[in-house]
DNA sequence: AGGGCTAGTTTTGCATACAAAATACGTTTG
DNA sequence: CAAACGTATTTTGTATGCAAAACTAGCCCT
């Protein structure tokens, strides 16, 4: 261990809420798992204190759902949910947009373009992980350049609960096609300061994505759809 | 004590979190007020643990701070932050005017309109926390007739920060009159399913709260605008 | 007299202990 | 044989205990 020359930056709460959350953002706990506090305790060695304070963090965020004398589950959403969260997502995003148009800087946007052409590049390999990445980091980056922490907050919050499906891993050629094309665009109406052009853009290119998740939702690639009955 | 007949219908960090949330909000405990656990304890006649939880959940919504190894005080919006949370507020309140528009029933448009006489009658009586309520009554409403329980979550929580600064007490005549005007026009819009006509009057109605927030901020009247060092 | 150090107190953070609810499961009974 | 009851075990919810960090305040020193 080398607790004495790094300390602990933060307490253990944080740090048990954040590998949790990253743990359901990466699909490693999936929707409708049961966090059992005794067994997720020995795997990060921590008393169940700071354990069930962390719980009822992600639960404020909507990562979690409390089931009051049974615990806590990895949120599940139903189809009407994923259409309800994109809504919101998409007027999120619309909003980032609009603001980064008017907001962004020039090395905003030169960093955004070289991104662009990784983006490109990850394309033409059939490189889907390394376009997903590119593609989080992108939107992050417009987001980032609307100057305003609390849609960033927000934003991110609302945006964990559908990564939490995580539909990465099937787009097809068509529709990938179509995405990489809209993401130039996005770039023409940033440069433009185009606010009103890349609002619907973005909420356009919302759209598209989740069609294709209710798709596979509807084709049970995903996760079962039925929620539990309470 | 009735708890004989009265079952504890939620569990205690639930309700603890309730109470702080409400008292927070009410304005009971101002923002910038330290929250000494030991004292909440004794007053909610709770023990430390369903109270650090509870601390924990009004800090992921936002409304307290965590400060590491100092404990948490109710969260101090500085004048940029509330800036920043009207834009959001701004958002989704169009988006929700805009899905009102389309989703709204007869039922909840009387209703609407039923509470905007009442409305009426307040102003006309000067009687500012009526009229307060019956604002928050309709907005909700709106709200609700958007049928997108994510955006009504989103919207509440992001609300309820700004809340923390009550700027209720404080309106002038002309400002009061113009707001009714706009109450009237929402009816009107959402009677006619003008949706964007909805969400620019929706956002518009926003500007003017948030400049009269910002005037009063300035002025000194709500609280002193600094925030800690850290 | 003022600044800084140190001992004492308070307060927070984490761990553990205890109580109540829920689950599992074997047994019983119709 | 199936359904249901009752007990054992697990798991959650709450309270308390203990250690470390932060505040307080008094003292010493320059």
């Amino acid at each position: 261990m080398n607790n004495i020359i790094s300390i602990p930056r933060q307490s253990l709460h944080q740090e048990v809420a954040n590998r949790l959350r990253q743990r359901i953002i990466e699909g490693e706990l999936d929707p409708g798992t049961k966090l059992n506090e005794r067994e997720l305790c020995e795997v990060m060695n921590v008393s169940r204190t700071p354990l069930r304070e962390a719980v009822k963090m992600l639960a404020a965020e909507g990562l979690v759902e409390l089931l009051p004398n049974r615990g806590a589950v990895v949120a599940r959403l139903t189809e009407q949910d994923v259409l309800d969260t994109f809504e919101v997502i998409a007027g999120l995003e619309g909003l980032s947009g609009e603001l980064a148009a008017a907001r962004i800087t020039a090395e905003e946007l030169t960093e955004i373009r070289a991104l662009q052409y990784e983006m490109r590049a990850a394309h033409a390999r059939r490189d889907l992980p390394t376009y997903y990445g590119l593609n989080a980091r992108i939107h992050e980056l417009i987001n980032a350049a609307a100057r305003n922490p609390v849609l960033t907050q927000t934003w991110r919050n609302v945006n964990a609960r559908l990564q939490v499906m995580r539909f990465r891993s099937n787009l097809d050629g068509a529709k990938w096609d179509q995405a990489l094309d809209e993401h130039e665009r996005m770039v023409e109406m940033l440069a433009g300061r185009d606010a009103a052009g890349l609002r619907k853009l973005l909420i356009d290119h919302l759209m598209v994505k989740r069609d294709t998740v209710i798709e596979l939702m509807r084709a049970g690639k995903l996760y079962q759809k039925q929620k539990e009955n309470a």
